[in-house]
DNA sequence: CCACATAGTGGCTATAAGCCGCTATATGGT
DNA sequence: ACCATATAGCGGCTTATAGCCACTATGTGG
């Protein structure tokens, strides 16, 4: 190949225009490698709550380019597989994690020249929240180790691959920014939890102390859990477990939380 | 070529694998047309407000596939004209529009076996914002006519190619979700503009009615104007006019507009 | 000089967040 | 049996900001 290939877009599309076509006629010549085209990959910022901190997934890439350097999970979308952008970012997070539905969101596409040394290359970049409970890591291919890594404030301590810094910095900024005003941590509990660890878990993202009063009013006139009828126990007065209703998952309230005055 | 082409992206992961390579030997090697790559384009909504309604900019396609029809403006990205995505975007608007600078944000990425004949295909969708004055729309080779077309309740009139209706709707969707806590709406007006003007801009984005005395304390609160000194003039008592200060093309509000009660 | 139209404000109510201390209810040590 | 401790959960006030709506201000044009 190469000596048929047309490598600027504008010259194909011209080529391709100078004669009148049916659209079947113009399908059936066309042929997507007579384009330079840029790469397309789907990388996701898997987050969890465990240890009391935020953290994110990250794999230690077994193959070039970037081999042995840590990355955000993520790879090629495979046409044959994927049906949908959201398939291959589905698929991602089952191979990485097992773990099968989840809070799954698109953030940002990033696509440039510099990004990849394999050339031109574009990237949708997800965002999942997962429970850290019934989780295997595991490795395949491409990823000779997977771990969780804390995200300490504006930035974490391993260094990542590409542009895998500024992909994980929207992810972590959008989750900071909706869980300003949505209902989203409740996707990173197990199904079951009390007020008290959901307040926990809010101020963990949000890197500061949220009033308790406040907030279990927000939460219960907003109407999005139900009481399983169990309590949690421990060495002290037990605690109502809730579950989240359908539909709970993202709701959306009028005010931000505010903070301290 | 076809023949050295191997389709399946894995199976051709796996061959460039198997053998102990550096990173530099392996990005020799490397070849983009070695793989079933998807096609990359960025589709933009362009909005403006024109005769008290929200329009949004449509081409008729000069071209196949979809001749005929209307699109979003949008195409391939360039690989040797664009550094990253938002050089494709910038582009097409200044193509389209001969805008140079207005507000520009990424919306969402849509990808998919079918919603190109053409084949795989992700489009990166943005958002555009500008002001329906000193706006020269023009054709080129891609384009047979363009136009505004206003956006009806949940729909507009014409009907788009492709998935353009999915990507328009997921555009105006944006739109009126941020118009309810940001300033956007300010990014639709001519640079000097009276708070009666920019109400009615959030009123018609929002299509509902807003309270004058909260509008203007919400907008003079937040201190993202600037009187321009000078008065616009009427039939009527003159109004001062406003421009928008640095940064204020973006203000984020603590608390949505609430509507009646 | 007055009718009109639109600009701009005063002052109240309503909603939801922050504050902070009080009460409730379990465990577990003595 | 009782009490110290710890955390759950609530009462009731303050504060900030949106909605309401009538009132005043200031221009044009007949």
């Amino acid at each position: 190949m190469g000596d048929m290939t047309i490598s600027h877009p504008i010259s194909a599309a011209v080529f391709l225009m100078a004669k009148q076509l049916t659209e079947k006629q113009f399908l059936k010549n066309y042929n997507v490698h007579d384009f330079d085209v840029p790469l397309v990959t789907v990388d996701m910022a898997i987050f969890t709550v465990k240890e009391g901190k935020l953290q994110v997934l990250v794999v230690k890439r077994a193959q070039h380019p970037a081999k042995g350097k840590w990355a955000l999970p993520g790879g090629f979308v495979d046409m044959t597989l994927d049906k949908t952008l959201n398939d291959t970012a589905y698929r991602k997070l089952k191979e990485k994690t097992g773990v099968e539905t989840s809070y799954l969101e698109q953030v940002e596409s990033f696509g440039g020249a510099g990004r990849d040394p394999r050339g031109w290359s574009v990237t949708v970049a997800y965002l999942a929240l997962i429970s850290s409970d019934d989780i295997v890591l595991s490795k395949d291919e491409s990823s000779e180790d997977v771990t969780w890594v804390a995200i300490e404030d504006e930035g974490e301590k391993v260094e990542l691959a590409f542009d895998h810094d500024a992909v994980l910095k929207a992810c972590h900024g959008r989750l900071k920014g909706k869980v300003q005003y949505t209902s989203l941590p409740v996707n990173l509990l197990p199904a079951d939890f009390t007020l008290t660890e959901l307040q926990k878990t809010f101020e963990i993202i949000l890197d500061k102390s949220v009033e308790k009063k406040s907030f279990r009013r927000r939460i219960l006139d907003a109407d999005i859990l139900e009481e399983t009828g169990e309590m949690k126990t421990g060495s002290n007065r037990p605690a109502k477990l809730y579950r989240v209703k359908p539909e709970g998952e993202s709701y959306f309230f009028a005010r931000s939380l505010e903070g301290p005055r």
